[in-house]
DNA sequence: CGATATCTTGAGGAATCTCAATACTAGTGG
DNA sequence: CCACTAGTATTGAGATTCCTCAAGATATCG
């Protein structure tokens, strides 16, 4: 794709060229469009247009104006924060169904790529904020959304503040893998779709230390290493019970 | 005083026991108040209650049914999250204008306890909530509010994950130094009404490491340590550029 | 099937932690 | 007013976890 800019032209379509996309939605029950009647999905989906990025891909750059509001359809990415010499922490990774970009500032403090090959959903900021104020009921959507989002957030400040290397990525795997069954069947092998540097990123450590602890896991048969991006937890109790501490 | 309990009934004074307490309100401009005219503002009277705490005593255990929604008024107090075993992480300070207990959830993912004497301003949560949906631009208000502590969590990500002792120290005096600012004259002499140990907690260190590294700083002529809890910041330009990383 | 990036493993080093002793501070009672 | 006590802060020495640097193994992609 010959998209460089975050904001690029190439992939993106307008909504329409799609048919009826709110109709189609993969994430309509999930995201924040589940609170709506018909026809205040009518006015969202005036708003919205897909966009398209590929695997790797700038989604927004740390410090650009924050334009837009966006919902993920499809794929997953990583939201991050940057150090003047590049150290970076990344502060999530993102599903179908999360928001991007729901801020009340003039910038974004984060910036966001693409793990896989990815499709949001774009609202442009002002016009979702004016809409914002006529539905009620998507506004307490959003609040709830944030203060669930605060929550994980100091759950993440827990584990990179007091957890050991082997807790916390017993933490990420246990969370990860609660996530992918809450929208599909329970599954012991996960996937990983980001890189074990992009794991050492998000819980404050090397990739070698992530990779020696999941070796680690490996040896005392709590995990199957199936390949790099795929993991089998064989023991999801003691998973959870090294995450907590125990 | 002879409260034990979280929620206790000692200190505790109804909101006309102090005449119209919302019109003395020290905060009133600077809280989710700040939002309300005066007809809204006699409804959110009627359901406040004026609660004081001592020093040290707890406000929030962690676990509790969440009935109850907080603004901050006088004093200080810490927000944490314990593990099993007693680790604890610090995930703020709270001064007057915070709000505590901003949650969906039926309880308390964290705890709060009094740094000094506090005094705080209750709301029942069910008739906040109904409130809420009835003022849209207190909702809004506490969306913002949502979204900027969201993006202070991340910071503070940033700085547990890949930060080092030194700019921890730094990045925490120069943020506090901040917030006092905000309420009163530019002033290089801070207060700190929290113990090394809180300190600790809340940037991932030791006590023990907090000292060494106020030690450092004092040392190489940045702060000027007065007592335990008072610092004077010699070098504002110096303690931001270190905990900036540079 | 080969090139390149990613992952794993190893050895040594550094930052921070742990344990222990000393110094300071604040509050208490003589 | 001062000495005493309990809690808090500082300093020191050694231990430990995790990091850094380096090499080898494995996976991915054209």
């Amino acid at each position: 794709m010959g998209k460089t800019s975050p904001i690029g032209q190439t992939g993106e379509r307008a909504c329409k060229t799609l048919g009826h996309p709110c109709d189609a939605c993969e994430i309509r029950h999930i995201g924040v469009c589940a609170e709506l009647k018909d026809p205040e999905i009518e006015r969202v989906r005036r708003l919205a247009r897909i966009q398209q990025y590929a695997k790797g891909q700038s989604i927004i750059e740390q410090g650009a104006p924050a334009e837009f509001l966006y919902n993920v359809v499809r794929g997953a990415l990583r939201v991050f924060r940057l150090l003047a010499d590049g150290r970076r922490q990344i502060t999530g990774f993102l599903r179908p169904g999360d928001l991007l970009g729901l801020v009340f500032n003039e910038s974004y403090a984060y910036g966001a790529e693409a793990l896989t090959e990815v499709s949001l959903c774009r609202f442009p900021r002002p016009e979702f904020e004016s809409l914002l104020a006529e539905i009620p009921t998507l506004e307490r959507r959003l609040l709830v959304e944030a203060s669930s989002e605060l929550t994980q957030a100091q759950d993440q400040m827990l584990l990179l503040g007091r957890k050991t290397a082997k807790e916390r990525v017993a933490s990420f795997l246990s969370a990860w893998a609660n996530r992918a069954e809450r929208r599909g069947p329970p599954a012991t092998t996960i996937e990983l779709p980001m890189s074990r540097s992009d794991i050492a990123d998000y819980l404050g450590l090397t990739t070698e230390t992530v990779s020696r602890t999941f070796t680690q896991l490996k040896a005392a048969r709590i995990l199957k290493l199936i390949d790099p991006t795929h993991v089998e937890i064989l023991q999801p109790q003691t998973i959870y019970q090294v995450a907590s501490g125990e």
